[in-house]
DNA sequence: ATGAAAGCGCTAACAG
DNA sequence: CTGTTAGCGCTTTCAT
């Protein structure tokens, strides 16, 4: 590790016999430097072990050349699903891809102040985070592009997004239990509209709720306050929620989860009361990650993946472009039928 | 995204009525800046919306304040735990993490040539990738520091490392299997020794292969090829390998996979199979990631997400005193029974 | 086709 | 405590 100096551009010029500037061109591909000059320069660059100052170049050039991306970081498997999507396809451009974690809301007050600024990044990428109003009018300001993936709000049409329905998924998802015949239908999901249960402020939960209660009035069903379960995102909390609800003496016949991790608590909860899946009790979850194949849980798919690598298409589109107009691209959603979903017991 | 001119430390000084040395003074909180200056140059750079041009300051100091991590990407749960260890720690820190995604050989050899140098980053994270020998070379020239996570080349032993003793890990694996009484133990892995099935090199599949094979040689029991299988890291390649396996007529009453995904893989070959786990059938998975606890894996479980964090917390030090000398740094395996193993029938 | 020179925005060494 | 100044390494006019 010895600390030698760094070889510069200059190093590679007068080792060329030539300025500076051409030794510029030369690495930039310009068209207008001499063919063998080019040559001669790019052997010395190899024999030198040159390789430009990133950050020279970026202040020369008035570009950060990267791309800042902010993610609730991978404690879900469908956010880490979507990064992969936005990394695949970033990391074969000329764009580096700056990972911004969110896990405090001290956190996300300095990546919002800081990071949709060009002196920053030259675009960036939202990820499963819906912004508060405040958070909003930030953007709003932003001189850079950026792009939201599954992350909303009614003040930001002016920017690129990449959304699911999730009103209409949970809809569907609950369309398909009363489809099979079941009247008495649960959900379990994330707290809401409650900064400390939610201080991410994620709403995709509340939005699924939301098409769940549709797809009841629809159905002339009441909406009953005993079957709706909410906590934090995760497993066990799932299962809590879930053994509360299953243990009412009318329990309902099948519960719609709003995540698949969720779903899995369900199962448990399932479990732990001696129920058996799906003759007993239904269970659906949403998103299709890996875990709800392994399981056989029958889900509301959506495409994570595709999700962050179209988000970056747009985001890559509009560094591009400046101009072009802002984009909302609506994914589809997909039912998976498995092995957790069956008609109500004695129908 | 009116594309307003930055706004520079010359115009918060001239707001000011200081110069462009004093507000760099304030904004970096120097010492020798009078109290009221500080407060009323930090008055303005609120007003002014100022953000310090990362690039301009990269150059000045340099340094790149920033730290590349290299991964295999997000394929594998356990890959995906260490890097979100590495990130929770560095972004309390001031360095930017930026994500390297290696899908392709393509990708892999021009990330090796370019990230090891000061141009480009201050310090390297290499996660889950065992270098070749070419690239230990250009790692153990590299001006910077680096660290190796769940990586490792005989080479390197320059380098900072946080692994894990994968050997001991199969050993003991194996030779809990053994203390069951199962004779006839079965082991699917990741492909090796090939540079068609094992592109990236990942060498933790063949150290706990060797690790059950020691284990087995101490209890004095034949290693039999039959009982191996390889393939392409995944749950259907290994239901596959599995499937072969348990076909044979005296197929083993135990099956050791390299990994929990892998395991489910077995689980399932062993559903299709009709088999009992783990009365007909005992397996035994590696890592204890989330689907391990769901699916009630008996695993060797390693710290993935702590790996990923003391890795970081070694490049720090380093970053703050290059003369360090290198640590390694062996993370602990522990053995999760869960419901998966058992004696081998009729003992 | 190439050289010379200015400047990107910031920091730090040097004066005062 | 603060102002002045000289770069950091690169790109890019402007000359030639």
């Amino acid at each position: 590790m010895t600390r030698r100096r760094q070889v510069t551009i200059r190093d590679v010029a007068q080792a060329a016999g030539v300025s500076p500037g051409t030794v510029s061109r030369a690495i930039n591909d310009s068209p207008l430097v001499n063919e063998e000059t080019q040559q001669r320069i790019m052997e010395i660059v190899e024999d030198l072990n040159y390789v430009p100052n990133i950050a020279a170049r970026r202040l020369s050039l008035g570009k950060t050349l990267a791309v800042s991306v902010v993610v609730p970081f991978f404690t879900r498997p469908s956010v880490s699903e979507r990064l992969n999507g936005a990394v695949s396809l970033l990391s074969q451009s000329q764009y580096d891809l700056v990972i911004h974690n969110i896990e405090t809301p001290e956190q996300r007050a300095a990546c919002f102040e800081t990071i949709p600024h060009r002196e920053r990044a030259d675009g960036v990428l939202i990820i499963s985070l819906a912004p508060t109003d405040e958070e909003a009018s930030l953007l709003a300001d932003a001189d850079i592009p950026i792009v939201l993936i599954d992350a909303d709000h009614p003040d930001l049409d002016m920017l690129h997004q990449v959304t699911v329905d999730d009103f209409a998924g949970g809809r569907a998802a609950t369309e398909y239990l009363l489809e099979l015949g079941h009247t008495r239908i649960g959900f379990v999901g994330d707290s809401i509209g409650d900064v400390i249960g939610n201080p991410l402020n994620f709403t995709s939960s509340r939005e699924r709720y939301e098409g769940y209660c549709a797809a009841l009035a629809s159905a002339g069903i009441e909406v009953r306050d005993a079957y709706y379960g909410e906590d934090q995102h995760g497993r066990q909390q799932a299962r809590r929620q879930a053994l509360r609800i299953l243990s009412l003496t009318d329990r309902p016949t099948a519960i719609f989860a709003a995540s698949d991790t969720q779903a899995v608590g369900v199962l448990e909860a399932a479990a732990d009361l001696h129920l058996t899946v799906p003759d007993d009790l239904s269970v659906i979850g949403y998103d299709d990650v890996e875990v709800a194949d392994i399981v056989g849980l029958t889900t509301m798919r959506q495409l994570l993946f595709e999700s962050g690598r179209r988000g970056v298409e747009l985001l890559l589109d509009a560094l591009a472009n400046p101009a072009i107009d802002p984009v909302h691209e609506i994914l589809p959603t997909e039912l998976v039928i498995r092995q957790t979903t069956a008609p109500p017991p004695s129908y």
